[in-house]
DNA sequence: TTGTAGGCGTTATCAT
DNA sequence: ATGATAACGCCTACAA
């Protein structure tokens, strides 16, 4: 019977030993050659390059990582690529990455906590030189994978409460309290939250920097101000009708983040309220949609794409050299748009 | 003077053959029992396992894929991660990928067709095992490395003209025809078409589709009703800005894509006009904002994710059995919503 | 069921 | 400047 085959006349890879003897000369100078070491002579240097390409030759990266040890690839694992935020800060490590010659593995955990820590795990199976996670919920449970393994880790926005791992992050709470400064200033004393719902270390720092804020204008926390969202629109939208069926509705929200923002400015509109004559609506990130928001949205800028290249540059450091955990902090910034105005 | 030196006492890396020698069997069995081999005694297997992980073993991908030639990586080869659009596809395509087993090598060419060359030289190096490149320029160029690498290749949205290569798609043409045929029925016929300005094939699709809808409805083509943005947000608001000043202007516009109509409904808004009352607006993706801009957005919905698995699915069969090009294409869906009413 | 031997494609360490 | 030779850590016959 026809073999059913597909490989048909596949050409059987070659190797620097194949170039070598193409070349007449011996594999290792095959090797150096096409790394361009010196101590091969200029003119086989060319000639062997010039083979190694007309033959399309390209040598294995893993074969190389097996004796050098090490594969120049490092492991991402992120919540969701499809998060705004999470892909602006892919993009700052992956342009880091590149630049300093390594790879990025990516693997998205679908914000479950078991799937990350097999994500890690096979990071260490395959080898990677560095691995980056962002929010995670379990950094501390990698300590001791970090240990046994070597292999440095770096977490943005660390979602887990108490550090002892490297990581780069937002003043979350120093962030929000500049918010409820400038809210003050517009004369809001009847502030609301509007949060997330899973208890992540983010919210629970802008939700303390929202009560350093109302402590420093002399306002009372009120329970009933706060409600809370799923960091996305939809769930902010629900919470932000909730907070409308109040006896008396808030003239300020502060927002988790852009997403919430996002999600509640509709719930407003089909209240037919109007932002910012009846409330003023405040975001956290400045994802790419806020100045196009109507109104544009007022919210605390995360340098995303910067805290990307950070941690990767931790890592580079990390990888070279290990050192004590560090976290480092960036500062959010105040963006003045539209969304906010003097309270009435 | 004091070492420098930071691998203190990274414990050495151990092998299969270490834990041969602590389990006192030799390392084909620990292999065979760690891949849960059928032909290794259950009981040795167990204890092999134990030891293996109370020592925090894990094998060596990278010596793996040497011998076996697999990595059971694919590369994948993105314009730009931070765009939602691309970041949708890629979820579709990793979760997909790692149903299978394998992982995700992301590169992104930040829309540079001389790196995204490079990018796939890199992965080829690397030996992956398929790759797939999103809203590709230069697929064709492809087609030799192709051959000699023996490497599957799969596009998504390949941007270049003249298919010769595996490929899925969205139907553009259709998708644009489609909205004019919605737009007519509500009385439109001064219908602009707010493009992209790079000569991507699915700009020159979609603007066919719209000649298409514009010649069935009977209605002449008018040059001046065609501007090009950038397919973001910016450059179509300033696109919009141009329409608007117009003697006559549109009582439609068609973006390009939602991107461009977060940014022309913008622009309307600054001009104090309202949609859909004064003008109708429609976009083309259906991006998670969609539903929340205000009004929310009447758009073609791009199955976004199912086509990351597509092309996953089709790279997977690709990379067991090579089979002659061909390109999948996916129909897209009016969603109609808010931001599209009857002319004036 | 288990062990032995050889090789996957490089780099590294010696010589020459 | 170049060549032999030995790893790197695993898998796959094949033998026992």
């Amino acid at each position: 019977m026809a073999a059913v085959s597909s490989e048909a006349k596949m050409p059987p890879r070659l190797s620097i030993k194949d170039i070598a003897v193409l070349a007449n000369v011996s594999h290792p100078t095959v090797s150096r050659a096409l790394k361009g070491s010196p101590l091969v002579n200029p003119e086989t240097a060319a000639r062997i390059r010039q083979i190694a390409e007309q033959h399309h030759f390209h040598v294995s990266a893993v074969a190389q990582g097996l004796v050098t040890r090490q594969t120049l690839a490092i492991g991402l694992a992120v919540t969701s690529i499809a998060d705004p935020f999470t892909a602006e800060v892919v993009r700052g490590i992956e342009e880091n990455a590149n630049r300093h010659g390594y790879c990025v593995l990516l693997n998205d955990s679908n914000a479950d906590p078991a799937r990350e820590r097999e994500i890690v795990r096979q990071f260490v199976e395959r080898r990677v030189d560095g691995i980056i996670v962002t929010s995670s919920r379990v950094g501390a449970l990698y300590l001791p994978l970090l240990e046994t393994s070597g292999v440095p880790i770096v977490l943005v926005n660390d979602q887990h409460e108490g550090r002892s791992i490297h990581s780069v992050m937002v003043d979350n709470r120093h962030g929000l309290a500049m918010v409820l400064a400038h809210l003050v200033a517009l004369g809001h004393r009847r502030i609301a939250y509007l949060g997330d719902r899973f208890g992540s270390a983010s919210d629970t720092e802008r939700l303390a920097g929202y009560r350093d804020g109302l402590r420093a204008a002399g306002i009372a926390f009120r329970r009933e101000l706060i409600v809370r969202g799923d960091g996305r629109a939809e769930g902010a939208r629900a919470a932000m009708d909730e907070l409308l069926r109040l006896p008396q509705r808030p003239t300020a929200v502060c927002c988790y983040n852009d997403m919430s923002a996002l999600g509640a400015l509709r719930s407003l509109h089909d209240h037919d309220l109007r932002v910012p004559e009846d409330l003023s609506l405040t975001g956290f990130d400045d994802l790419f949609f806020a100045p196009f928001m109507v109104p544009a949205l007022t919210t605390l800028r995360q340098p995303m794409r910067e805290m990307g290249r950070l941690a990767m540059t931790t890592l580079l450091r990390l990888m070279r050299q290990k050192s004590p955990p560090e976290t480092i902090t960036v500062q959010p910034e105040l963006i003045l748009r539209h969304s906010t105005g003097s309270a009435r």
